[in-house]
DNA sequence: CGTTGTATCATACGAACGTATGAATGATAC
DNA sequence: GTATCATTCATACGTTCGTATGATACAACG
């Protein structure tokens, strides 16, 4: 395959995004029209971005996974950025409607904050790419991209005012509501996280059936003891 | 800079690592001959391998940010990947020693296990990219290089059998000593990594003097009332 | 029928990547 | 002074990347 083109076609007009794109709006009810392309793209970015991260998971990659064509990407979400953020978007917008179904449960503060643990716990369970995902974006060090921004905010400052009314109630132990917050995220996501590595280099698989569910009790129990105020 | 070079000098002769790399015994003590250069390679490659992940850190950034040549890091280390390792190797081994410090010093169990969470505080919170470092590892889904895969082994290890004793004892709650081994890490191991969206987004900056403090006080409060059997 | 516009396709561009190569450089040994 | 050899340097190779481009396919509508 030798370059045999002539160099004269070529005019860089430095312009952006001049394909016409189609809004939201137009593609919502056309029938089967590129609508499916759409969904496969979203489904093979999900798994190859959690997979290999956002540099490892090309656009050749992701089309090829998704039986569409190299340049789906492009014309259906503008930007390989845009494709990521519209699966963050998708990945966290499940995880806050958790969130919030458990704070509005019935019970003690304590007993609604393992809720959200638990939330966490089952979100992860389902969609175990997930925890990988957002960590490569906390991992990354740069600001999150929007749609995580907002989940981070929503989630963190209703958990907060859980645990501050847990403590005026004398339930939850004193301190920053915001490191509780943490703390208690933090055990579902961890463990999730290392899954994998658990699995490999120490031989603890808590992916299946008893070990998953002796995990989860596991991390309500610390997760439950320390948050409570019945503890010296 | 237009292509003159006569073509049939390239012969592609499929062979691997062909320059005489100096060994580690080579090295060792010859003056200032090259050591610099690895020294600041391995500086530099460590802080954008942290800020960038694997494949976001070039070999062009690298070298330039250690003011060596583009050829450098194939020289020095064979390639980029072998310079992963030996940024990871470094980085894993103090903390390696830290926890075992921890392990070997007076108190009970929980005292000890206390002195395990703080190291782990404290490496990361002198080396505040490390915890980047390690998770991004870990996100990637892959197994761990050796160096990271080793440490991990040798440290749940330890740390397992102090919570193993602590429980013979009576002083820990009954349970698996691997999933304790997680809950404790996770405390100083989130927290360490959230610090910069949770300053961002949150407006929580824990990267310094009194917050810092607090939080890690926080962390020792939180992961001692989950290890304690003292509780129901 | 032809027209219109969305969607898909093959292909090309320019840039950046990791690595290879061979020529300078400079200290050390004789 | 000259030979030796580890190191540095400029530069090139081949590949892969994200994106751009223009042709084509095809349903909807007159």
């Amino acid at each position: 395959m030798n370059d045999t083109r002539t160099p004269t076609s070529q005019v860089p007009t430095s312009r952006g995004a001049s394909r016409p794109r189609p809004s939201d709006a137009d593609v919502a009810d056309s029938g089967s029209g590129g609508e499916a392309t759409v969904e496969a793209l979203v489904v093979s970015a999900r798994r190859l971005f959690a997979e290999r991260g956002y540099d490892g998971a090309s656009i050749r990659a992701i089309t090829g996974d998704a039986g569409a064509n190299l340049g789906a990407v492009t014309y259906h979400f503008g930007s390989k950025e845009a494709l990521y953020h519209e699966v963050l978007r998708q990945a966290v917008a499940p995880l806050r409607d958790r969130v919030t179904r458990a704070l509005a449960a019935q019970g003690s503060t304590v007993d609604r904050a393992m809720g959200v643990v638990d939330a966490y716990f089952a979100h992860f369970t389902q969609h175990p790419d997930l925890p990988r995902f957002l960590l490569q974006e906390v991992a990354a060090g740069r600001l999150p991209p929007p749609p995580v921004m907002e989940a981070m905010r929503a989630i963190s400052g209703q958990v907060s005012a859980l645990v501050q009314e847990g403590q005026e109630k004398g339930e939850i132990r004193a301190g920053h509501p915001l490191l509780f917050v943490l703390s208690l995220i933090s055990q579902p996501i961890y463990l999730v996280l290392v899954q994998q590595p658990l699995a490999d280099v120490l031989g603890m698989d808590v992916r299946s059936g008893d070990a998953r569910a002796k995990a989860r009790e596991h991390v309500l129990a610390f997760a439950r003891a320390g948050l409570s105020a019945e503890h010296p």
